[in-house]
Order: C-alpha cells, then structure tokens, then sequence
DNA sequence: AATGAATGAGAGTTCATTCAT
DNA sequence: TATGAATGAACTCTCATTCAT
C-alpha cells in the first residue's frame, strides 16, 4: 500500500485540467494519473471541485513566492527586477504543457461560479499588483496599472497562441517589449 | 410540431458553449434551450461535436463577411478602414455574453482535438490578414503582421479580463490604441 | 425496444421499497425488476425520491378510491361501512408482501424528511377521517376521533407484527373488534 | 488518542440507527458521531451488522433489567406493577427521539435478514411475556397472552404515530387504559 | 487503541446517441 | 420533423471494510 501525497494528487490534476480542460478531466483520469482507484481520491479531497480550487491555489502560491516576489525585493534595480520576472514567467509557461491555468479556466466555467472565478481574480490581480510595482519606479501611478493590466492581458492572448499554432515566437516579444519600457 | 431550423439550434448552442463551456454544455441543455427533447436534435445535426464545429463556422461566416471584409472595401481608406473594423468587432464582443467561442475553445479544448483546433486557427489567421491588409498601407509587410499577430491576441486576452472583471476599460483602450496607429 | 409505463416501474419499485426498505433497493434493483438499466428509469422519474414519493401517492390513491371511499357511500349502512371497509383494508394488507409502505417509510425515514413525512400524514389523516365519519353514527365526534386515531395506530402495530412473526392471528382479531363496535 | 469504550459507540450508534434509519446511517456517520474515523471502529466490532445486534441486544438488556424484570417482583401488586412497568416504557419511549428501534427495523429490514428479526422476535416475545405475567393475576391464560400482544402491538403503533405527529396524546391514553385493565 | 491510506463495489445520476413510431 | 423510450458508458461520490504504521 503505496502513500501519496495531497501534493502529488494536486500536480497530476493540474497538468490534466491544463491539457485536457476541466469538465473533460473526470476523477478517474486523475485517479488513474495517480495510479489510485476513483475513491482513493476522496481521502484526501472531498470533491472535484476541492481539487479545482486546491489546484489553483498551489499554482498561485508557487507564482506569489517564485515571481511576484521579486517586484518586492529591495535589493534590485527595477531593470533587475522586470528581467528576472519575465525570465521566471517564461520559464514557466514555456515549459507548461496546456497554458495557464487561470486563464485556461476563466474562459471554460461560467460566470456564474463565482468561488472559482474569485480565485482566478485574484491571481491576476496580484500579478498586476506585482507588476505595477515595478512599473512605478518609472512611471505614474495610473501609467503603471495601465501597463500592468495590459500586460498580463497581453500575456493570456500571447500564451492562448502561442500554445494553438505552436509557436513560441510572438509571445517572447512580448516579454522583451515590457522590458524594454524600464 | 414546430419546425426548427439548424440556424436555430446552433444559435443557442453558441450562447451556452459561451456562457457554460463545451463540455459543461450537454445535448439535453441545447435542446432544452430549443423547446426541443434530446433526440431531436439528431434530425439536424449527426453529433454534438458536428454542432461545434458548425457553430464555429457559422460564426466565422459572420466574421468575414461582416467585419473582415471591410480590410478589402477598396472605397474605404485605411483610417476609415480600422475604425470600422474595430468599431464592428467591439459590437460583436461587448453585446457577446460569455466572450469569443474561438478563444474560449481553445483553451478548453486539448491540444489533441485537431479538428477543432484547426477551425479555430483558421479564424485567427483571418483575422489577422484582414488587419495585415489594412497595416500594410502603412506598414512593411512584416511590420504589419507583427502588429496584426499582436492585436488579435491582445484582443482575446482583453475579453477574458473584460469578462472575468466584468470592465470593459481595458478592452476598449485596445481598440483606440490601434486606430491610433494608423 | 419494449415500452415501460411509469405506472409499472412504480409497481415494481412498491414492491421492492416495502419487501427491502427504501435507502436497501437501488435504482439497478428497480431497473432489474423492470428489465431495464438503471440510466433509463430517469426517462421516467427524475430521482430516486420522486419514485419514493409517487409511490406514496399512488397507494394512497388506491386507498381513497376503493378503500376510504366506503365511508361516504351514502348507500350503505355504518355497519355494512365498516365491514366493508375492514375486509378491504384486510384484503391488502394480507396480500400485501413488506407490510405498509407508509409505516415503514415513517420508521425508516429521518424525521427532518420533511417531505415524506408530509405524504404519509396525509394518508394517515384520510385513513382517520373515513374510519371517524363512520364512527360518527354511532359515537360522539370526539369519541370517534379517538376511536380512529386508535384503530389506524393499532393497525399499523398489528401489521409490523404479522409479518414479523408470520403470523396474521391477532391482526384479524383487530378487525373484529372494531366492527363489534358498531 | 482518546479511549473509546464499546459502550459509547454503542449508544451513538443506536441514537443514529433510531434517528436517521439503519441503511442510511453510515459506519463513517457513526465514527463522525464518535470523534472517531471510520477505521477505528473495526477495533471494537468486526462488521455494521455486528453494531446493530450488539445495539439491539444493548437495549434489549436495558429492557429485561428495568422494565420486564417488574413483572417477576414478588414484592409489588399487579397493580402496583403495571403502573410502574407502564411509567418506565412510557420514560423510556418519550425521552427516546427516533421511536423504538426494534419497531424501526421490524419494519426497515427485508424479511429475509433472519439474524435480526430474531433478534427482535426475542425482545418483542419478552416483553409480552412480562405483561402476561403481570395479567395472568387477573385474567385466564389465553386472555393475558392476548391481552399482552395487543397491547405490545398497538404501543408499536402508537409510537410510530406520536412521532410522525409528534403529538403524544394517543400514545399516552394507551398507558393509561392498560392500567385500568388491572 | 487509533490513525491514515487504500480498496472494490456500488450508490444515484447524466452523458451522447439510437431508433421505432 | 419530432417524439418518447431505451441504451451503455461514464460521471461524481459514498459504501463497508482492510491493514501497515
């Protein structure tokens, strides 16, 4: 009898809600990623739904200690910090398999699910929060969320693209463009 | 007995895909919203995939022949050209509860579904030539797709944010933005 | 493809409902005695309570058309009444395999069943209104009041007793009883 | 890690067995009520089936050491006798939420589940022989034996009615006429 | 004595689809 | 063209039970 982890329950649903979509990820599939049975699953999550939210929590917690932080660092130069942040942004959604969660699930549940779409809010709130800071180094306060929102919009479009013609290409020049205004 | 059409069937097909998803929208949810019982259905269409992508294609068509088709209207100038295009494709989207079926497909759907894929690719790659025609008045041939491929993802990343924050701000800078740049 | 009424799937699951206990028989129980699958009895009855509760309805219609009816048949005397009435009341019971439904569901049930609950109040009213109108002929109405209360609660006694002990003796000696009172 | 006696899971168990109905009473729902989790229990009782015997004959025991052993005292009247043993079935059935578990599964188990319908025969046969007892004094033989069933039948009865209504007036005027027999 | 993880079976329900009428 | 009945597979979730720790 085999132990897993909550944590490897949460990173196997997250790859296959990414790659095949959330309602067309049934528990058995991810049961089966686990190499459990359906009902195993329920022992350490009481619905698929907890495993949703779970999931996007995991991915934004991972986001606000890896990236956002950066934007709060004291010990970087503006420059330093708009670099290392696209850096580790690209890293991670060009090495993600299926786009961005949040973003993949804000456009597939209805507006009416407000407890999942809350959560996707307030990622990319956050994400523009981080970014803004960066941006008010050099920029007004209005100019700076102005750049910040149109960028992680920019940046959902860019990676909604990039993964449908395969191709990495205009979404990198994004990043490069954002860099260049600081 | 009431005769209904296909146009019909697929129009509220399209409202729920939009507003539930693909897969969160059944047989049974289609026909409800047609007054009509789950079987019935079949007289029109051979599977729900079949309505999918027709669906798709239906909105294509009105694409093209309403919005796309302006950046060929040789009685038009440029200006005159993006202005109503962008005025045309805000009309489509703010009035379009749930967002662009297009981009909302193509973050439900996995990559492995080529042939919903490939329908949705060709509609970008539409509209992006429409617009590349309108730029290249302007602009060197690369220039103006690097700027078409730009706006068309900026756009459905605009929609997702405009319709997860329910603010259409953002988006409709998107378009003044681009109008200025002719 | 054989056509299944409603009417017998409600039968069937009666029968099964009273010989196994409700939350004991399953939708593939009552599938099996139908000779359907389990899916398909939701063509005809959108859940399990709705079985539950329209099974109720329509053991209490029986009871009012053949049974409590009695009581207000203007024809009879309150002796022929109440013979009448007895026979036929003993006539399903004593064919009747699992007892009452109605008093089995109010023991099994949770009493925050509120619904249920409800459906088996009013047969047991009804029951105790014709057994009253009866006894009215003879008995003061508060005297018949009592007298019904206590033969519809005695009786459901007897029957839980009969078939426990397989054993019909003192259920009939009930019915005896409460026709010698008239 | 907290000590559990028997007895405790017992006594929830019966109070969840009465309230919520055998079947739809869950090894999880009587752990929960514990402060247990489910696997715990499997250290006091080998199965469910096990909780239920075990919480009939639980009862059963209180019965025989409280109520029926009245009937044997040498050192009351019949009188004095049937009005305590009446008091205490009346405390113990008026304190009780959820009526008499051995009605309740008189009536919710399948004919065909023998281990519990004899455990149930038993108590029911007791309790009749303990008011038989205390009739004999008074009427012949056969007239107490039926006296007896009667009366344990109809106090079934009269239970399942005082809960369904939740009014105990008829319930009570069955205590009180049994008394008058004496 | 208790826990946490696992199991296989089965619960009620919904799915897309078929077809005789 | 529409209906109503049926299907088999899949769905999310719960069941009683087991067992290493």
């Amino acid at each position: 009898m085999k132990k897993t982890s909550k944590e490897e329950i949460l990173k196997k649903a997250i790859e296959l809600f990414k790659q095949k979509g959330y309602h067309n990820t049934s528990m058995a599939n991810i049961a089966d990623a686990c190499g459990l049975i359906k009902g195993s699953i329920y022992h350490h999550f009481k619905s698929k739904d907890e495993i949703g939210l779970e999931a996007l929590r995991f991915i934004h917690e991972y986001f606000v200690e890896n990236i956002f932080s950066i934007a709060y660092k004291s010990n970087l130069s503006s420059k330093e910090k708009i670099e290392l942040f696209i850096k580790k942004v690209d890293f991670y959604f060009l090495n993600s398999e299926g786009g961005c969660l949040f973003g993949n699930l804000a456009l597939e549940l209805p507006a009416s699910n407000t407890v999942f779409k809350d959560e996707i809010k307030i990622y990319f709130t956050a994400w523009e929060e981080a970014l803004c800071e960066i941006f008010e180094d050099k920029y007004s306060k209005e100019e700076a969320i102005s750049l910040s929102k149109e960028h992680v919009a920019h940046t959902q479009g860019a990676i909604m693209m990039m993964n449908l013609y395969d191709n990495k290409k205009e979404y990198l020049k994004l990043g490069e463009k954002i860099i260049s205004l600081i």
